[in-house]
DNA sequence: TTGTAGGCGTTATCAC
DNA sequence: GTGATAACGCCTACAA
């Protein structure tokens, strides 16, 4: 069943049955018509195989992402595939992983696969080293290469990243403002939001002319309970603080057991702030206080970027987003 | 940059440099070195649209789900993902909503990408009415159609499922033989696995001699909160209850949410058991004991029955996995 | 062991 | 408005 079979039927040529699939306006309504009907009955589809041979593209993006299970991400994916979709294309998924040499191999993975551009969702793909980078620039040389919250200059690179600095600020701004003294921060990683959000816990510091402590910084893992146990280890230790911060909601999830099984009253005691307005924040008794980072304006902003570098538009080269506080029952403001 | 510029390069022809590419033993040592080395040196990749229409497949699989920011479904994919990577095959994935009508085109969009399979994951894409799974029987003339956790005789069609009746069936008699009279059941929907869940908490009071009551089943939306309003509602008009089942953690955070609100200890007066076991269980205080319905085996088993059905191998239809309840705070047993 | 040539199903460029 | 025909880049009999 191809485009022979189609054209023999109907009388006429392939050419005119390409005019007639591609919407080609050079053909006569009658003839038209008889070749819709023909397909119709022979119940036939282009061969997208033969037709991105010919196009040299599969309208086709890839998004790839660190671990597709991830709350946050699964719900970028989800926006993205969304609204990919609703510009006629089509997305293939490859979950990468966080080490350097599998991101690597995806990218690679996704480039033979001949994508019309890549979407890197999360702000894992972007190394604090500038050599660990070194394979976006160069695969951005070949396509358009866009990163959902993460950011990084170069040609063809298209960052859209949500102002984590200024959210985290604008929080631990709040905490301090509501009398808050010792605002102990949970963060991840040091990949480009984490350190976007680091910066902005200390600068909320530096505005209230309040001293960093290192100390009142906590990497924490991706755990609740792992999180418990490190703020309980800390207290233990002696360190003192009436707020937390959590750069993700799991830790300040941890928060919130860690003040429930110590008997510390929240938010009386200890205000509490996650990040990603996840339904973890729902979750949790008292519910958590949360930012939400917009991940579907993100997602959405995105991909318009994308369809407008692909119609060769001239496009700014990063956009940012703002972030919104959620206020529940872990903050008395 | 393409096949004949390697052929070229290499003093070989074109056929040679095809079998280089795809292992063929029938090159000369030799031969192949330098083919090799022309390629690395020329950054050569074949052309997979090329490829893929002379070979009529593009070695991708399609992947549906409702709705891939659903923790459960997120994780699916992910192991499908990285699954069917390991076997060299890539996967497009499509969100098709919860409607029958989107459903309906999104595989066709699968289809019309020439996919060498679909994998529909989520128990959402079996019908109760047997005329709404007809897309899917008339799909699977043309290619193999994977069921992760939803089931549907037919040719080309291949099931794995969870047993979902036994382990809430289980988990039921564990609440009865504790001690518990007034089992209150909180499902989802209509769902494949939501029918057997249901027949499983059915099964177990039957044979505890115990009858069901239809007021003792709440159908509830997939939000803690809603969930929580409706078991108070319920509770208001006079319901009993001294456990809770629920088809998803999401409804048993509800129920926690409910005991915590109304000062009812857990487990000593209300006992709660969710489904999935996902990291909602271990968000709320005390966690929730929950079904861990083995999202990685069904995945894995999954793509494995699916490669062996590409490879032409008689495969069985149907398989079935079973599922383990872990045991948390909001039991006593 | 290697090379030649035909086919995969489109799209696009010419003529007419 | 329509039709022939040459790409597109690869694989694979069949020949040598």
């Amino acid at each position: 069943m191809n485009i022979y079979d189609v054209s023999e039927k109907a009388n006429v040529s392939i050419a005119t049955v390409s005019r007639v699939i591609n919407g080609n306006p050079n053909v006569s309504e009658k003839t038209r018509k008889r070749v819709l009907e023909v397909m119709d009955e022979l119940g036939y589809t282009p061969n997208v195989f033969a037709r991105s041979l010919g196009l040299n593209t599969m309208k086709t993006i890839g998004i790839m992402c660190a671990d597709s299970s991830d709350p946050w991400l699964a719900s970028a994916i989800y926006y993205l595939e969304q609204e990919l979709d609703s510009h006629g294309y089509g997305s293939i998924l490859c979950c990468s992983g966080y080490l350097p040499e599998t991101k690597k191999k995806y990218l690679e993975l996704l480039r033979s696969k001949r994508v019309d551009a890549i979407i890197l969702a999360g702000s894992h793909y972007v190394e604090a080293a500038a050599r660990d980078n070194e394979y976006l620039l160069e695969a951005a040389k070949e396509i358009p290469i866009m990163l959902v919250n993460g950011h990084l200059e170069g040609h063809q690179i298209y960052s859209t990243v949500c102002d984590d600095s200024g959210a985290v600020c604008s929080a631990a701004t709040d905490l301090i403002k509501s009398g808050h003294q010792s605002i102990l921060y949970l963060y991840a990683g040091n990949s480009y939001s984490s350190i976007q959000k680091m910066e902005g816990y200390k600068k909320a510091l530096s505005i209230a002319g309040l001293p960093f402590r290192e100390e009142m910084t906590l990497l924490c893992p991706k755990d609740p309970d792992d999180t418990q146990q490190l703020i309980e280890h800390a207290a233990d230790s002696g360190l003192v603080f009436d707020a937390v911060l959590a750069a993700e909601d799991i830790m300040a999830v941890g928060a919130v057991k860690y003040a429930n099984k110590h008997g510390i009253k929240i938010p009386q005691d200890l205000s509490i702030i996650g990040y990603n307005n996840s339904i973890l924040c729902r979750c949790t008794n008292p519910e958590i206080t949360s930012v939400d980072n917009k991940v579907e304006a993100l997602c959405t902003t995105t991909v318009n970027t994308l369809m407008k570098v692909l119609a060769n538009g001239n496009v700014p080269t990063k956009a940012t987003i703002s972030a919104e506080l959620i206020k529940r029952g872990t903050t008395n403001f």
